[in-house]
DNA sequence: TGGATTTCCGAGCATCCTGGTAGGAATTTT
DNA sequence: AAAATTCCTACCAGGATGCTCGGAAATCCA
């Protein structure tokens, strides 16, 4: 699969993000299930190989997951499915939501130089919370079920997510 | 004013959508005052005037501003400020709203190609419609009222705002 | 009529970001 | 020892970003 460009489109998630949240997905399916390798996931996923060890790298340094060398590692979430959100992946993968700058997240509100009562900041303030709210709303135990909770999905697995999901949710 | 580069940031506005927000809101605060001139705007912003021109004109082919040449000519709204919200513009500067190709605005749904029941998508159809709600939620009028409702504001100014964006709200 | 002003239009350009590839070292299992 | 796999660093081509520049067309005023 070779990168989509898709030039001019507003809020377009690069393919960190997207790559990255397919990775995180694959391995919140095989939850429990010991570790999984790049190759494996890459071979599943379509994606190149290389280039996904440069995102699970950004991945485990933000503690997403953990890395086991040699024959038979791979990688494994660091926590529970239920407990590890899309905020999270997003973050680690393309830095931190701030639309502008002096909408940053987790800073100390600096007012705009050019216009103290700068009405723009608005728009970007409302988008940082509300992009923000969205993806830390949806763990990796949801995302794991797909979108229909397809009836063929084997109970085992979609009963263990879900047990997952029920720690400390909002 | 130069650029802000502001690397590894997710969901980043580019220079396009900060400056021509900024110039809608500009124009918004003018309305009912006849047109108002690039340079004018420009410099009040400490925006550079030839960068604006290009983003001025992909305002008017979306229809949002009117322009006029000449001696004294200028740009104007092409409708009330509480008739064009900030995701008009945003789309009008930097294309429709669309985290992912699979998840294109106004676009048949389209199924992604490796995996038919992706969970990933989920995450970027979520996000786009909450954006697009947020910035669809957003008027000019309201933006030009600054973020407190300023006291020191003109009351003519603010009255005229606040009875421009009766029409055809949510 | 002749400027002065201002929108309109297209080309060009340096820098940064994106989406990778390549090569090798370290670690673990068999 | 050999295979597998993570881990690390450097490099690179192409596209997007953020502008500048030169000029043509319209409009107003003296």
């Amino acid at each position: 699969m070779l990168g989509n460009p898709l030039s001019q489109t507003a809020f377009h998630v690069s393919s960190r993000g997207e790559y990255g949240m397919r990775l995180m997905v694959d391995l919140a399916r095989h939850w429990g299930e010991g570790s999984v390798s790049l190759h494996t996931i890459a071979e599943g996923e379509d994606l190149p190989e290389a280039y996904l060890e440069q995102l699970v790298a950004a991945l485990r340094k933000a503690g997403l997951v953990n890395g086991k060398r040699g024959a038979g590692g791979g990688y494994t979430l660091a926590r529970a499915p239920g407990q590890i959100t899309a905020g999270d992946v997003v973050r680690a993968l393309e830095g931190p939501i701030e639309p502008q700058i002096c909408t940053a997240e987790g800073e100390a509100v600096v007012n705009c130089i050019h216009e103290p009562d700068c009405g723009t900041r608005l728009v970007w303030l409302k988008l940082q919370t509300t992009i923000a709210k969205a993806l830390d709303g949806m763990t990796l135990a949801e995302l794991a079920l797909g979108p229909g909770a397809r009836r063929d999905q084997k109970r085992t697995g979609t009963q263990r997510l879900q047990a997952e999901g029920q720690g400390t949710r909002n």
